[in-house]
DNA sequence: CTAGGGTTAG
């Protein structure tokens, strides 16, 4: 019969996801009139929905007649693929108005993953009250999709309630239980669990070590990885090798990210876009952009995620010019920009003073693509203007931006107004400031040297006072370099290192020429009461020199020395690396939370700004 | 003919 024919070949398209066949199906269809026969109608909104084609699942929905549950548990699938799950709960209320159907066990399925795609915990909540007094409350498909929505919405013991209650537990839901324990840090209880799945796949492997790198326990992710290569025989899928790529970039170990690449073109998945994607942004994370541009231009295809990463790696890195030139070609590729991307492109803008093309952009996003700037693209205009000593219009916009500025959005625009020795912004600012109870230690050193600046003697104290009533304690700094296989880590004022004494004796000999070539420590930012030598001193024993003076010491000389901080590079330590590098001629990169400073020539890419 | 688990950029 020819409807079972068309059925059979719709079905085949959604399995394969065969969008251009798809639509010739439906035009012979519509040719032999039988559009609105059978199965036929639902059928179509699944292959839409099925092959990326919202539009046409929906135009399908419309027009029909007579919509049964079918028809309505199709299209929410259809939403939930677009990532349109928010639609997919508006929806609901005209199942019973239009067509007057209340949701059965598919379409509270639906809903209830919507929920989670969404993180409406509350949403998720309710349906399953709804559910446990429903006629079809012992629903194992049901069940295994609130175990998914409580593990992603961040409570598993809730989700670990329902999985109990789960009559035939198949592999479905004891994945959903694992990757929730592990996505929300109890790593012990989702690897106990995992070793009791009577038999795993792929799947449970992938959840397991991906939920661990979410949670940033990535010496267990690793561990599992090998215990997975071990004992899997030699299955690996790109989703848990792009994982493990990302736990790298996340821990910034270029060596250990060099061996994943490796790993991966042996296993022959160089060309697989996630992968690509996820090495681009792991080099650029470790410091080596070179190596991200790399892997960006020998990519096959690159999708908008390609582009962000490596405009938003080039900017960081300091080379914005660069990045804008990235976001033409990406243009001129028929690439369409997301909101990322433009994070990444006014961030670029900000770090060279570009304030007409960062505003541009703003609006561009805006008016050419529809996208509403979130919080983090205002604290980045914010940024722009700030830096580019458009004082009065970044407190301005502080003012009237539709979202609540933060403590870092106004220490930011503080700061700003230091460094332009702006003072009659910088006084306004910084009392908003101090009447927030800022938690932020380096804010309170920004405030005290604000007030201090400006002779407000009564204010620092002030200060003060209010930091030691908040218990403000200062996060140990501490800074990583890794020489080949080997990792050293450095605390800020580290007397207990083998090497020591020679670590001392060298940075004595810079600190000589230093001094020599002018330099004066900037004092500043030590926020002790303490005479100036012992200030000195301090500065002196910060952990980013101590790791540069162990990569001089130990790494192949005219190598790149690359060091990470946990903490913002200091004022102080910031000159001194731009002085050391040009009497040692080496070139050091170091990665601190905010951004890159490639020190270079008596230079710095970031320009002095940070 | 419809439902449930894993991947990348900030």
């Amino acid at each position: 019969m020819l409807c079972s024919h068309y059925l059979y070949q719709l079905i085949a398209c959604s399995k394969r996801q065969t969008q251009s066949q798809g639509k010739k199906i439906h035009a012979q269809i519509i040719r032999f009139g039988l559009e609105c026969y059978g199965p036929l109608p639902n059928t179509l909104i699944d292959m839409y929905g099925k092959c990326g084609l919202l539009d046409h699942a929906l135009q399908v929905f419309d027009e029909m007649l007579h919509r049964d549950y079918i028809s309505w548990a199709s299209v929410l699938t259809a939403y939930n693929r677009a990532g349109l799950s928010d639609k997919a709960i508006a929806i609901i209320p005209k199942m019973w108005l239009l067509d007057g159907l209340r949701p059965d066990h598919f379409v509270v399925a639906s809903l209830v993953k919507a929920c989670a795609n969404v993180g409406s915990v509350r949403l998720g909540k309710q349906l399953h009250a709804r559910f446990v007094v429903s006629p079809f409350f012992d629903d194992d498909v049901v069940k295994s999709s609130l175990v998914d929505m409580y593990s992603k919405c961040g409570v598993p013991g809730d989700a670990r309630l329902v999985f109990n209650s789960i009559g035939s537990k198949n592999l479905i839901s004891w994945t959903a239980m694992i990757s929730g324990y592990a996505r929300s840090g109890r790593t012990m209880d989702a690897i106990e669990l995992f070793w009791r799945i009577p038999e795993k796949n792929l799947l449970s492997w992938s959840a397991l070590i991906s939920g661990l790198v979410q949670s940033g326990q990535m010496n267990d992710a690793f561990n599992m990885f090998m215990d997975m290569r071990r004992d899997g025989g030699d299955q690996v899928d790109p989703f848990i090798l792009s994982s493990i790529v990302g736990a790298c970039a996340n821990i910034t170990t270029l060596e250990l990210g060099k061996q994943v690449h490796s790993l991966v073109i042996v296993l022959g998945f160089e060309d697989n876009l996630f992968i690509a994607n996820a090495l681009v942004d792991m080099y650029a994370k470790c410091c080596d952009i070179l190596a991200a541009k790399d892997v960006f231009s020998n990519m096959s295809h690159r999708d908008v995620v390609s582009w962000t990463s490596i405009i938003v790696g080039t900017a960081q890195h300091g080379q914005a010019e660069e990045a804008l030139s990235l976001y033409e070609e990406m243009k001129l590729a028929g690439i369409k920009p997301n909101e990322v991307t433009f994070l990444g492109l006014i961030y670029a803008c900000s770090h060279v003073g570009l304030v007409s093309e960062g505003r541009h952009f703003f609006d561009s996003m805006q008016e050419d693509y529809g996208i509403r700037p979130s919080l983090q693209h205002y604290t980045c205009l914010l940024d722009l203007l700030s830096r580019s000593a458009h004082l009065d219009e970044a407190e301005n916009l502080l003012n009237t931006m539709p979202y609540e500025p933060d403590e870092a959005a106004w220490a930011a625009l503080l700061s700003a107004c230091k460094q332009h020795k702006c003072t009659r912004v910088g006084k306004r600012v910084a009392d908003h400031l101090l009447s927030l109870s800022p938690k932020d230690p380096s804010t309170y050193i920004l405030l005290s040297n604000t007030y201090a600046t400006a002779a407000m003697w009564g204010s620092v104290s002030r200060v003060r006072k209010l930091m030691s009533v908040m218990e403000v304690k200062k996060e140990p700094g501490y800074s990583s370099i890794e020489l080949g296989k080997e990792s050293q880590v450095f605390y800020s004022g580290e007397v207990s290192h083998p090497m020591k004494d020679q670590l001392c004796n060298l940075l004595e000999e810079l600190d000589k020429e230093m001094r020599r070539r002018g330099y004066v420590p900037d004092i500043s930012s030590v926020l002790h009461e303490l005479e100036q030598h012992e200030k000195e001193r301090l500065l002196f024993w910060h952990s980013e020199r101590l790791a540069v003076a162990y990569g001089l010491l130990k790494s192949v000389p005219g190598t790149v020395i690359r060091v990470v901080k946990n903490l913002r590079i200091c004022r102080d330590c910031h000159v001194v690396l731009k002085f050391i590098c040009s009497i040692v001629r080496r070139e050091i990169v170091v990665r601190d939370v905010s951004r890159f400073h490639h020190f270079k020539d008596g230079k710095c890419s970031c320009g002095d700004f940070w």
